[in-house]
DNA sequence: GGGTCTTGAATTAGTCGTACCTAATGGGTT
DNA sequence: AACCCATTAGGTACGACTAATTCAAGACCC
C-alpha cells in the first residue's frame, strides 16, 4: 500500500515485523540472524539490514554472542507508521484502536483550534468541500464515499494546524477512521450529529473562532470515544 | 546517552542523520552509496545498513540507478525519538521545541484526566513525592534539582495515564523540559504559579477529580507556550 | 524539419557468499 | 574464588554478479 517494494529485505519485514508485534515471539526471545536468513531465503547481508531497521524501531535488540533479542512492548516506537500498521493488522488491534483514538481524542480538539487560526483560504475550501461531501454522502449506505470525505476532512485540520507533528497524524487517524468502518461495526449510516458536527467545525474554522473550532472538535472526538466503549466495554 | 554503541553503522548515523534533518542537504539532494562509504570509511555493507535505518525513519529514499535522495520534511518520521534528538541538537532547535511544546499543550492534559481516574496508589505517592520536590528546589536557582523533579511528574502523569502512546511521550517532555533549563533563558527560580499548579494536580490526581487535574494540567501547558511566545515571537 | 518511439549502453543500488574479526558467555582449571 | 580459554553469534570487509532505471543516440513517422 503505503511502501510497494523495498527490496527484499522489506519482504522479510512484512512478515517478521507483524509476527514480533503480534507478540509471537515475548519479549526476551532470541532470535538468530543465521536461522532468520535461511527461514526467510535470504542472504545474511539482508537479513541483517531487517534487523537494522526493527532494530531502529525498538521492536528488537541485537547483542553479540547472545542473538537479536525481542524488547518488550513498553520499548517500542508505536508512533512508527510501519508499526502502526502492522499491530492493527494483527491480533493487537483492538488495544491498538483505542489507544489512537484517545491520543486522536487529545490532538484533534487543539489541531481544530490551530486551524482556526492559521488556516488558508484553501484550506477553508476544501474543509467546507469535504464537509459537504459527508453531508451528501450521509445516508443510503455510501459508507465508502463518506469516509473518503471524513479522512479528508481530518486531514485538512491537521494539516491547517500548521504543526508538522500534528500533521504527522494524518495517516494514523485515516487508519483509525478507515478501520472503524471496514472492520468494526458501522452497518448504518454515519451518526446525523456527527456529520452536522463536521459542517459546524469547519464554519467555525471559516470563521476563525478557534475555541469553537476545538469545542465542536472535541464533541465529535468524544462521540468516537463512547463508539469504542460501547463495542468493548 | 540513549544508544551508546550500534556499532559501525550507528556510527555513521550519528553525523549523518543530524546533517539530513538539519537541511545541510536540501530535498531531492542524491547521495551515493559508495562516496558516503568512502567518506565514513566504512564497507559498503555497514553504509547499507545505515541507509536502510534512515530509509526507516523516512528520512531518504533510495532508488537504483539513482541514488539515495532525501526526502522533504513533510514525510519524516518526526516522532522518532532519534530524529527528535538530532533535531533538538541542530539548527532546528527553536522549531521542534516550539512543535514538542504545542503537542504537549493537547496530550498532556488529557493524560492528566485519565491518570486521575486510572492512577495507582503508587504512582499517587510518586507524584506527590515529585511535586514536593519541586517545592523544595523551587528558590535558591537549584534549577538542576528542579528539573529532575520536574521532568519525573510529567513522566509519571503520562504513564499513569495508561495509554501507551501517552507514556512513549516522557522521552520527549523529558528533553523539552531539560531543553528550556539548559539552552533557553531561565536564569531565575521558577515561576512559583508553575510550582503551586504541579502539586494541585498531584491532589487532583490523588482525589480521583479527572476535570481538576485536566484543568489545571491545561493551565501549565499554556504557561510553557506563553514562555515560548516571550522568547521567540 | 520537428517530434516521437525504440533501443542500448552506462550507472547505481540490490543481492549473495565468503572470509575473518570481535566480544560476550560459559565452563573448566588452578 | 579468580582466572583462562574455547565456543559462539553478531560485526565488518570485500568481490562478483544481478537488475532496474535513466539518458541519449538513432530510427522512424508525420
Amino acid at each position: 500500500m503505503s511502501t510497494p517494494d523495498r527490496g527484499l529485505h522489506g519482504r522479510v519485514l512484512d512478515t517478521l515485523g507483524p509476527e514480533i508485534t503480534a507478540g509471537e515471539y515475548p519479549p526476551g526471545s532470541v532470535l538468530r540472524t543465521d536461522e532468520l536468513a535461511q527461514r526467510f531465503d535470504v542472504s545474511r547481508s539482508v537479513m541483517r539490514e531487517a534487523v537494522r531497521v526493527l532494530e531502529s524501531m525498538q521492536l528488537v535488540e541485537s547483542r553479540r554472542r547472545v542473538g537479536v533479542t525481542v524488547r518488550p512492548r513498553s520499548a517500542w516506537n508505536v508512533y512508527d507508521p510501519e508499526v502502526i500498521r502492522w499491530r492493527l493488522a494483527g491480533a493487537d488491534r483492538p488495544r491498538q484502536l483505542r489507544s489512537l483514538t484517545v491520543l486522536r481524542s487529545a490532538v484533534e480538539p487543539v489541531a481544530a483550534g490551530l486551524a482556526a487560526k492559521h488556516a488558508t483560504a484553501e484550506q477553508c475550501a476544501a474543509l467546507t468541500e469535504c464537509a459537504l461531501g459527508m453531508v451528501a454522502n450521509s445516508r443510503g449506505h455510501q459508507l465508502e464515499a463518506y469516509l473518503v470525505h471524513d479522512i479528508a476532512f481530518h486531514r485538512v485540520i491537521l494539516n491547517a494546524s500548521g504543526n508538522e507533528m500534528f500533521a504527522r497524524l494524518g495517516d494514523v487517524v485515516a487508519e483509525v477512521l478507515a478501520g472503524r468502518t471496514h472492520h468494526d461495526v458501522m452497518f448504518e449510516d454515519p451518526d446525523p450529529a456527527a456529520v452536522t458536527l463536521h459542517v459546524q467545525v469547519a464554519e467555525a474554522v471559516r470563521a476563525g473562532d478557534a475555541d469553537r473550532a476545538e469545542r465542536l472538535t472535541r464533541e465529535i472526538t468524544e462521540g468516537a470515544l463512547q463508539e469504542l466503549d460501547i463495542l468493548a466495554p
